[in-house]
DNA sequence: CTGAAAGCGCTAACAG
DNA sequence: CTGTTAGCGCTTTCAG
């Protein structure tokens, strides 16, 4: 058990043949011959041979190491995307580094430093403060994909995006469709893909000639059900609440039901991410799908070529956005205009 | 920046020493005069200097990487917990190899692959399914930690257990001491802890000459619904539920609300865990709270343990649990007995 | 306190 | 197709 693992070098006496020939051998170098091939394979596994990763990270002059820095985990959404993400790297031969850490500045420094010294061959950003200046200036010195939002605070960074305007402006068409003119909307904090999804749809209902109705909050479930408090306390209630993501959605129905409402029959709720519960038969959510294979798959190509190539000047691509319509929404009880 | 990195050759032909001098300074070793050493850590310093982690670990013959498998992240508790491991293990000056994936046989196959390739000191398994064969066989090459469960099942693992045992006790004396005689429990599926939870809370139950009332499902928040909705569906009305964990307490809330009981008027609910969602001032959940912390500290120190001295065999340690009382919880409507 | 030398295990030319 | 020869960047004896 504590035994040393064997080398190259072993399996090369064991075969009698030099070290050269078996790792071309086992990494599948074309220049050797099948039935050779074969043998060293059979003598490898024999040996219980594994490559030692930092021996080959340093003759090679460059690790496999690619980190992926997540900012916040306590909504689902972002869980499944670092899934995602670290699926692909792997699929792809990349090592992942993963930090788990809530990134506040001096966590963000310190991750950067580790990547560093793991000599990473780029970085993924995911759920990451916009602000932090570690993430920034870890993004000067090594090849950084950020994935998140459209909007203008990385400029800096290559980013894969989500084209938040187009998921609010089929969530607002399929409401205006069935009739609702009164959508209030519970807004959600600082994030940049927040303040795009509130943008449009203020920029919706204006369009349309209504009056929007915005409550704020941030991405959790809290905000979500005091949104919803608000919003049915003052003024003139909605017929439908678009709420920033799935969790504040969730959020806005608990609080919704304990007033007694029931959705579809008295409001409509609508989300954004669909999160694994949102399609629980239970709430059954309608809400917006991101294509999270595709933003792994593009943050993962993006890394490549930014590894590879020449830098574009900070790419930025759009993943799409998909409705997904389930039972929490329903035309409005009366008609109104 | 494709610049390559500066070396410890570098630092010292800057300031005319020899590279195992520089190497000694920048790590700390005492055999460096002070002086020397400042101007080392200056010159390293202006030439940007990181050391290549790949290259230690080659050169001392074994890597400071731990491995953290993850089986299951959609539960907060878990998210948390895989925080403080992770934040430990670099406290501790560990490189955590973290694993994301939902973990299946071919997975936790290729993680343990991985693991070896990296040459691993150890491996933390954080609610991983039992049974895997791919997890057994890994901790049969490596100095395996286990955070879960004190069940039988993995006998041949280190383990951080939480004593299950005691947390049902203080509930159910704490639920016994209000009056409450109909308790019901909603139980959590396979994993080992549920197990022990539910047999606790039999014995407790039949040591009080009461009838236990189990029904079944899976640490999610489904099963709390159901569970729920089977309780108040047949038979007697229980006064109070006792959910396997706070997910499945807090499904089974969204049922009682919708049934129009109220909590903790109607029934009393307690859970497990103390996930954040728990201590908030919407919901205010009564739960046990498991020391994270301490399981993280206490599972660190075990693979250290392992890994330096003789491996004592398959130690296994507990950490204390905390009934925290919230507003969940009331006596019942009317005294039974 | 400091330096010289010898690897750690692997890959990468360069010859055969 | 296969072997030889150099390192990759760092730590570690062993001598001064």
């Amino acid at each position: 058990m504590i035994r040393a693992f064997a080398t190259l070098e072993d399996v090369a006496r064991a075969v009698n043949m030099s070290r050269a020939q078996v790792s071309r051998a086992l990494r599948g170098d074309p220049g050797v011959r099948e039935q050779t091939r074969e043998l060293i394979k059979a003598m490898a596994d024999q040996l219980n041979y594994r490559p030692n990763l930092a021996a080959r990270s340093l003759a090679e002059s460059r690790s496999a190491t690619i980190g992926l820095i997540i900012g916040e985990l306590s909504n689902p959404f972002h869980v499944q995307q670092a899934q995602a993400v670290d699926d692909e790297l792997r699929q792809q031969g990349y090592e992942p580094a993963v930090s788990l850490r809530a990134v506040n500045e001096a966590s963000s420094a310190a991750e950067a430093e580790r990547l560093l010294r793991l000599r990473a061959r780029g970085v993924i950003l995911l759920a990451t403060p916009r602000s932090s200046e570690a993430i920034i200036s870890l993004a000067r010195s090594l090849p950084a994909v950020y994935i998140g939002s459209t909007s203008a605070s990385h400029r800096q960074l290559a980013t894969i995006a989500t084209d938040d305007a187009d998921g609010v402006r089929q969530i607002m068409q399929h409401l205006f469709q069935l009739g609702h003119r009164r959508i209030a909307h519970i807004a959600g904090g600082q994030e940049a893909s927040a303040a795009d999804r509130t943008a449009c749809y203020r920029a919706m209902m204006e369009e349309a000639g209504l009056v929007p109705r915005v409550v704020h909050g941030a991405h959790d479930a809290i905000s979500g059900w005091k949104g919803a408090e608000t919003l049915f306390s003052e003024g003139p209630p909605p017929t439908a609440i678009f709420a920033s993501n799935d969790v504040m959605a969730f959020g806005a129905l608990d609080r919704l039901k304990s007033l007694g409402l029931s959705v579809p029959e008295d409001v409509s709720l609508v989300g954004f991410d669909d999160i694994p519960d949102a399609a629980s038969e239970l709430f059954s959510l309608s809400t917006v799908r991101q294509d999270i294979r595709a933003q792994a798959e593009l943050a993962v190509n993006m890394i490549k070529s930014l590894t590879d190539g020449p830098s574009l000047s900070a790419p930025r691509q759009t993943t799409p956005l998909r409705l997904i319509v389930r039972r929490s929404v329903a035309p409005p009880r009366e008609r109104l205009d």
